[in-house]
DNA sequence: AATAAAAACAGTAATAGTTATTGTTTTTAA
DNA sequence: TTAAAAACAATAACTATTACTGTTTTTATT
């Protein structure tokens, strides 16, 4: 609950596993389904087929980074206007997004402009 | 590159097959990988798990029916400006973004309204 | 037209991520 | 103390996609 890098099932494994070395990926699995359920966490998919999850359940973007692959959040003010004017330009009724964004984040900025 | 269905690999498999009855998958995906390396077809994925293939490669956006499960297009104006906001908000470099919404078809929407 | 190299193919195997099943262990409640 | 319920590890199954292999088709050159 404490992370901020959006594990996937096999990461979140991985940590657990060692503490609880006999642990299985499906309790893993079977219990971060459970969580998001119930609203607890959420489940997020950046397009590269593999799933994340989020302790933070308010609402959020993300962003992907190209160079390193890390995940970060970004909080976007009155993200619910895009919704409300996507609204404009669609014949039915749209109720949710998702947006996502690609990009470089500050840690491969820094390495790349070395100086 | 006619249809708007934004169909997945095997619905493209299932309509080729009528016309080409020995074809397999593997073609279907080859080819399909094909024309969106070199940019004439985009690939999309709307969070379920599966790729979908759009003729359509000029900017756009999608709506996912949670009734019927169908893909639309939703053509959001200025769209890049959300890009460009949502690098106010983020210390790193934005480059790219993905939008899709959820939300009910007109048609759904006339078939629950029946009157 | 003949032919050799290249490309495309069908069929199938392999891979990755995720979900489902099964028999066992742990927890809960009475 | 004990019976029912829940959680578990281990593993099988499933889905979407990619990779491989031997064969057929196409292309380019004579």
């Amino acid at each position: 609950m404490g992370r901020k890098d959006h594990p996937t099932a096999d990461t979140v494994y991985m940590h657990v596993r060692q503490q609880y070395p006999n642990i299985s990926l499906g309790t893993v699995y079977r219990n971060l389904t459970l969580l998001s359920d119930i609203g607890e966490i959420s489940r997020l998919n950046v397009g590269d087929g593999v799933d994340r999850f989020d302790a933070d359940t308010s609402p959020h973007q993300h962003i992907v980074c190209t160079s390193c692959g890390c995940v970060q959040d970004v909080y976007l003010p009155d993200a619910e206007n895009i919704l409300n004017y996507a609204g404009n330009y669609y014949d039915g009724i749209i109720t949710a997004q998702t947006i996502f964004f690609r990009g470089t984040c500050s840690d491969c900025l820094k390495k790349t402009n070395n100086h």
